[in-house]
DNA sequence: CAAACGCATTGGACCGTTCCAAAAGTCCGC
DNA sequence: GCGGACTTTTGGAACGGTCCAATGCGTTTG
């Protein structure tokens, strides 16, 4: 490489390269970004020293004269989680895209590392911050940590009281649809399974449950949701827990598709199956809903667009857009399969 | 936040500090690197406005002078697939604890993406490069890539032919335990399951199954190997396939979790159960093998550790040392489960 | 033929740090 | 009350780019 052209080990910079084309480095420059104020035969010389040198481009030098940054923040609540690894991807691909770089943290919803991971980004020269927060972060933490010159998108657990822009699905009308399905089913006894009242995202998929319920007629019961952490083995409490209760539900909503594959799981180690004795729906539509036994109906989330979503959010903060404006609830989509018991037909039908 | 204090937008620098201190950038800078040449007052007045203004140090600046940079690239060649995942989780620890922060690209398998990627990455002025190659990458195509200037280290795929450090699990090691735990099951036709011989880690894997059977003194026959591709649907093809094996195989080996994970499920579609008709194992010990119906025994590679050995190893690099020393193949450790048909005592032997 | 213009190029200040040689201050003994 | 040793502080060049006002230089134009 160019490193070795200069002689010494130093890599080559744009002074090198004006030096060896016998222009100035001001020249060299224009160059570089595609100028059309210089001569096309100067541009050809300098590109071919260029070329020749290997030099590389620094970007930090650049950015620390322009105050600009290609450096996007993304802080991820749990990136073990196939659903946020997902979002993970779906983020990393909008910012390239936009020719912009993402600076992975994983914080393992730990709040006091969230804290230091966003403060290391502010120095490490962020542009902007995508987070989807640690649980247990609130409006009035997220503000200590936000500076107000820092662009920032939250996505996937909103934040009550915070005035930053929201990216996420909507969860609400993606539960209701779902329980709505199950109605469509026969069902008159469905349960909500897993997370806890603490989660907004798991208030806003109770009140989708409870909508599609009373706007059917038929009766609510409360007593029907089962909380259990948002893991394979809390849907297995739960899924048992709701087996116990006096009048069981014949079909049940998860908060999510990790919990419904424990729920199926641990149905199906009782000698009971998921669709036919209990119908189960999940949400989020991972990777793996599909590859569950049986296969998992659920929510998609449509993970890779919000991620997708989350970056063009954060490019518009970036630019100047209105925050307001930026704030984005994206569409769901039931994706029938096999774990609600819908026949074929049904099944075939939602596909069209 | 401090950007107020100066009045205009413009955030704080060192010199802001220094003025309403009192004293010269040079003191500041002297105070934020925790030097022991200046007065404990001094010190202290200077901290004392540091916090005040909510100053927030440009490492991009910093990095600028000292020709140093605290980005570490993390190149990763398959986000989505939970291994990686985890090695990716692994990584970020590492990093984080040192002090370097991991700029992220996911390559997706595309051999052009992690050209451009790695170009960019150099422009971003990372220190180093951690890579899990994408699938096709041969020694020829990284030595393009490499520039000599730049510390590299190659995760889960070795390049032959390459002389950068490679860190990744003992893959022949692994695969000998596990079918040698096989084999004392009673075992005596055993096959191997997915993957390409053009993928090194398939060869190490397959040349641990063959020592093994040849270790035990049994008939060695290559029909036993069915490929396929490292996916779900290529378990189901590749136990199909060995199903259909005029002398069938009793127990398999398979290329890792995810085509284990499918030919359990394709055996249970016809009636079969892995583990009593078919003992099946795994490679990898992802999350979900834990998970799976039957549970998976397979073979552990220590994925976080073997992530955070990458940041070691190359953050040894960064200082100097010899890449020759750099390189690392991990310990594996045989996890036994349900699938492979061992009895409970057997389980728990292996569990003390 | 000088003024005016457009195009191509350039010098040097600037971004926010670090680093180093040198200056300034403090304390001591003689 | 001055030289020397030590401690603390400082000015300014350097890092690798960008940006802008200024310059040089052909051409056209009044």
């Amino acid at each position: 490489m160019g490193e070795t052209r200069t002689g010494s080990g130093r890599p080559t910079t744009i002074v090198d390269i004006a030096r060896a084309a016998g222009v100035s480095k001001s020249t060299v420059s224009l160059v570089l970004k595609g100028s059309s104020l210089v001569k096309p035969e100067t541009k050809a010389r300098v590109e071919d020293v260029i070329e020749r040198f290997g030099y590389v481009y620094n970007r930090g030098a650049a950015n620390l004269r322009t105050a600009t940054s290609s450096f996007v923040g993304m802080v991820i609540s749990d990136l073990t989680n196939p659903f946020f690894c997902e979002l993970a991807v779906g983020i990393e691909e909008g910012l390239y895209q936009r020719g912009f770089v993402p600076i992975l943290a994983n914080t393992n919803e730990d709040t006091e590392r969230q804290a230091q991971v966003l403060r290391s980004m502010r120095e490490h020269g962020v542009g902007g911050i995508i987070m989807s927060p640690a649980r247990g972060t609130d409006a009035w933490m997220l503000a200590s940590l936000y500076s107000r010159t820092m662009p920032m998108v939250i996505t996937m657990r909103q934040i009550i009281g915070s005035p930053l822009p929201y990216v996420g699905p909507d969860n609400q009308a993606g539960a209701r649809k779902a329980v709505e399905h199950l109605i469509g089913l026969g069902h008159r006894r469905i349960g909500f399974l897993g997370g806890y009242a603490t989660m907004t995202t798991q208030q806003e998929r109770i009140s989708g449950w409870r909508d599609a319920i009373l706007g059917a007629g038929l009766p609510f019961d409360d007593t029907l949701v089962f909380e259990s952490m948002p893991t394979r083995d809390g849907g297995r409490q739960a899924v048992e827990a709701s087996l116990a209760h006096p009048a069981r539900p014949t079909a049940v909503m998860c908060y999510n598709d990790i919990v419904a594959m424990g729920a199926t799981r641990a149905l199906a180690m009782r000698g009971l199956r998921a669709g036919k004795d209990m119908a189960v729906v999940g949400f989020d539509d991972i990777d793996e809903a599909e590859h569950n036994a049986p296969p998992l109906t659920t929510v998609s989330a449509e993970t890779r667009l919000m991620g997708a979503r989350c970056a063009e959010s954060l490019l518009g903060l970036i630019q100047g857009s209105d925050p307001q404006e930026m704030g984005f609830t994206g569409p769901t989509r039931l994706v029938v399969r096999e774990s609600c018991g819908a026949p074929v037909s049904i099944r075939q039908k939602e596909l069209a």
